[in-house]
RNA sequence: GCCGAAGUGGCGGAAUUGGUAGACGCGCUGGACUCAAAAUCCAGUAUGGCUCACCCCAUGUGCCGGUUCGAGUCCGGCCUUCGGUACCA
């Protein structure tokens, strides 16, 4: 009979929801699991394949654990802001409320067909101001803290979204949403001091269980290196005008080469450049500043470009000898990394030897390199030389003296710098979190009082692009009186990055109605951290690393209790097709509704826990669903054949291997080792070969007819159990066809594994002449070398390769390998 | 360039601490059932050689070399693909 999908799923989700069976009980805390996955953005492209992947495997890991006695809470929701559905407005004329509402229920829909264990009482939307209010409540923390604030700075600008990008969100110089190239300009934007935390961030890394390869993302996103700033003055010929005493602070990792520091180069956008620069060279500066600026980042900062740059005509004073060492100007030096301004050392730096080189500079070899060393800078450790008192010193000593020597000189410091910049969160746009900010012209910057909160967003704007950002054309909203001093104001236009609303979300979820705070605390502080994070490695430096910076600042605001938000990460895989991920703009995606119409949702889901390690992905397929298919029919089909088995007979937890017959025997021995099996599998997000090994236990189960109903009982009601997590509709069917009342979600147990019945009497020995397998032969469990020789002496098969050579050594590993070394 | 991951049959992929390479599935070939087809079931299926009949022999986990009684697994040197990053001083 084939599997009624249609009808056996339609009628589990029903009594799911019917029995509540999902409601999590927040108050059994004993063995509380958070199973959090990253919740969906709502596009009009709804569910495709990927989400599968990701929600689908997802949920069985979930639904193992809570078979194995977990409180499991999985809940979903949507990360409903964003800049799609504005975009989509701007082209449809349809609002970005209806739009994403819509969305949201058609979702929904999709979602419940996968037949996971949402908990949907806790279902949240992040574009509400039940939500966003408190986004606004997390800003003005921060703002209170001095973590949020306005300046001005280059920023990413995508003229077709009119938008502000993040450096994360530049792709090739391109926008990450729409792909055009992007251009550089200059705006007052909020950011959050996510650098406060640097450190932090850094070293807490090393207490959570994540992918090794996402750590190291966020380690060499933060990129600490320690170093030490040093001031160089400038140098004054005779006649300059008195009281220009500046100095030009610059960092560097190597301060154990500063008798080398042959030249200096500033940022051309550093602010002191226009001072240094003389006369004569003015215009030649500003040439090159002018040509710089035509140039995108990307590149700028190509590593393939030739270097450029231009002499100030300044000179700057090496503090250490004195020595006067021109000042240049170069874009391969940034204004956001360090101070903006750097010393170069030829001899140790080969960005700073090809400069050199070109420009006819200087080079002074600092550090010693070995005899045979033929290339240009050397960058490794040595000896130094050249350098007076630190002469013969290796370099992490010289490093030591020469702080010292600049901290008692007060020339400089040791200091540590990072890569990190703080987190730009402005949005010049209209479908996001309002900032709760106050402009008057003469009180300045006011934060809207946290009673006053929401600051709503308003329904009526004018979306269109160009120009102004739709807030601040609309009158209504953007006219205000200041709270301060009653005159007229103007509220801040801006909106938040969506990736605020996702920082903290995670609390939301335990309590989404609550409305005296921006969480239910005394719900969270026994529910976080989420135990088992699930999403893609897309968002290794972004998401993750924002959530855990604001998870910090809440902490420190007495909010939550431990120092992280995701104690455990797993990354599910991408799925491709043809090659390239699956998106609506290149008419790829793959809808899933095409196989679950035709196969059903819990083939479906088998099939892609099937095709692979589930951290790795891979190309879309759908050659191959029918071997799900064709398994979940047999499983079907058994259980069919031995309909209401439960009332024929009775069982026992466990047999003695001795009492069971040789076909008994057999069955009652794979079914615990695939019970071992298929637990540790799950447990380890290893489906693929959950799956194989159950496929290959019902291979095992071709001659259960002759077992007795007994045993017959005892794998069935196991095979049940461990397809339930894999395939829950068809594992519930399943139990039910044996005559069970009960659902076995609602009362989740897992079965013990026998012990004693995972080994076999008798093993193959795998027997080598040299290495080279010659033969296999069959022997009881853990015999000696003696016995099992005397069996493989019989054997022609080996004897023909032994016989007239010398036996020179034998290897004899138990159980498993008999291996003889003949000349 | 740097950092990271991965290269195994026609295909997706298995393989504890080094110990029988190719589990499981797809596909393909042959057979059973059928008037026929689909579905299902049974058997076979790494490559080459021998009379593929049965044994058997040789080769084989990206390439070259090494360690070892024994290497997909460990070591050294490459090649290719995919992710991340882009002069970070």
């Amino acid at each position: 009979m084939r599997y009624p999908h249609a009808e056996i799923e339609s009628k589990w989700q029903g009594f799911w929801e019917e029995k509540q069976v999902y409601k999590t009980d927040f108050s059994n805390i004993d063995k509380k699991l958070y199973h959090l996955n990253m919740f969906i953005y709502p596009s009009g492209a709804k569910l495709h394949t990927g989400h599968w992947y990701h929600y689908g495997p997802s949920d069985s890991w979930a639904r193992y654990k809570r078979l194995r006695g977990y409180n499991v809470f999985e809940p979903m929701g949507y990360d409903a802001f964003g800049l799609p559905a504005e975009n989509n407005a701007i082209k449809t004329g349809i609002h970005p409320l209806e739009n994403t509402l819509q969305n949201i229920k058609d979702i929904k829909v999709q979602l419940k067909k996968i037949g996971c264990m949402y908990d949907w009482n806790t279902e949240l939307m992040t574009c509400v101001p039940e939500y966003y209010k408190w986004n606004q409540w997390l800003f003005l923390q921060l703002y209170k803290k001095g973590l949020a604030y306005r300046k001005k700075a280059p920023v990413n600008w995508c003229p077709n979204d009119q938008t502000v990008l993040a450096n994360e969100q530049v792709h090739d110089g391109k926008c990450e949403r729409c792909g055009t190239e992007v251009i550089q300009k200059n705006l007052s934007q909020w950011f959050f001091k996510i650098t406060e935390y640097a450190e932090e961030l850094l070293q807490g890394l090393d207490t959570i269980n994540w992918p090794d390869k996402t750590k190291l993302m966020q380690r060499n996103w933060i990129g600490k290196s320690i170093g030490a700033e040093v001031d160089f003055k400038v140098y004054l010929p005779l006649g300059t005008v008195d009281g220009f005493n500046e100095v030009i602070k610059i960092f560097t990792t190597r301060p154990d080469t500063l008798f080398g520091a042959t030249y200096m180069v500033l940022a051309p956008e550093h602010p002191l450049v226009d001072k240094l620069t003389t006369r004569e060279l003015k215009t030649k500066v500003e040439e090159y500043k002018e040509s710089i600026k035509s140039l995108t980042e990307i590149e700028r900062t190509s590593t393939v470009k030739e270097k450029t740059g231009v002499f100030t005509g300044a000179f700057a004073i090496n503090p250490v000898n004195n020595k006067k060492i021109p000042i240049w100007i170069a874009d391969y030096v940034l204004l956001t990394y360090g101070t903006g301004a750097i010393m170069a050392v030829p001899g140790q730096d080969e960005r700073d030897w090809e400069f050199a080189e070109k420009f006819n500079l200087p080079i002074i070899r600092t550090v010693q390199p070995p005899d045979d060393f033929t290339g240009k800078a050397y960058l490794e450790d040595g000896p130094a030389i050249n350098s007076e008192f630190l002469n013969g010193l290796f370099v992490e000593d010289a490093k030591k003296k020469i702080n010292h020597w600049l901290e008692d000189n007060r020339i400089g410091k040791a200091t540590v710098n990072y890569r990190l910049r703080d987190w730009l969160i402005s949005r010049q746009r209209y479908w996001g979190t309002p900032i709760p900010i106050i402009h008057c012209e003469k009180c300045g910057e006011i934060t809207v009082s946290e009673d006053e909160l929401p600051v709503e967003l308003p329904y009526d704007v004018d979306f269109k692009l160009g120009g102004e950002s739709p807030l601040a054309r609309n009158e209504k909203f953007i006219n205000v009186k200041c709270p301060n001093c009653n005159g007229s104001a103007k509220r801040d236009p801006d909106t938040m990055d969506t990736f605020v609303d996702s920082s903290w979300y995670y609390f939301r979820f335990l309590n989404p109605k609550f409305s005296e705070g921006i969480f239910d605390k005394s719900v969270s502080d026994n529910w976080v951290p989420v135990d088992m994070y699930v999403g893609g490695a897309e968002h290794a430096t972004m998401h993750l690393l924002y959530a855990r910076f604001i998870h910090k600042f809440l902490r420190d605001l007495g909010l939550a209790k431990g120092d992280e938000p995701f104690q455990t990460l797993v990354h599910q895989g991408t799925i491709t097709n043809a090659g390239a991920k699956m998106s609506k703009s290149k008419g790829n995606v793959v809808n899933p509704d095409l196989f679950t119409s035709k196969f059903g949702s819990d083939v479906f889901r088998l099939y892609l826990m099937f095709m692979g390690p589930y951290d790795m992905g891979g190309d879309w397929s759908d050659k191959g669903i029918s071997g799900t298919d064709r398994f979940v029919n047999r499983v079907y089909d058994l259980f069919n054949e031995f309909k209401d088995l439960q009332n024929e007979t009775t069982v026992k937890e466990k047999y003695d291997l001795n009492s069971l017959s040789d076909q008994d025997k057999f069955v009652y021995r794979k079914v615990n080792q695939t019970l071992h099996k298929v637990g540790e599998e799950i447990n380890h997000f290893r489906f693929n070969t959950a799956i194989a090994s159950l496929m290959e236990l019902l291979n095992n189960f071709k001659d259960i007819s002759t077992c007795s109903k007994e045993i017959q009982l005892y794998a069935l009601q196991r095979l049940a159990i461990m397809v339930s997590p894999l395939a829950p509709h068809l594992g519930e069917e399943c139990w039910s066809l044996l005559g069970n009342s009960t659902s076995i979600f609602e009362k989740p147990f897992w079965y013990q594994v026998d012990e004693s019945a995972l080994i076999e009497d008798t093993v193959s020995i795998a027997v080598q002449v040299n290495g080279k397998l010659r033969a296999t032969i069959d022997a009881p469990l853990n015999s000696e070398q003696e016995a099992v020789k005397k069996l493989i002496f019989n054997e022609e098969k080996v004897t023909r390769h032994t016989a007239e050579k010398t036996i020179v050594k034998e290897i004899y590993v138990k159980n498993k390998i008999y291996n003889i070394v003949v000349k």
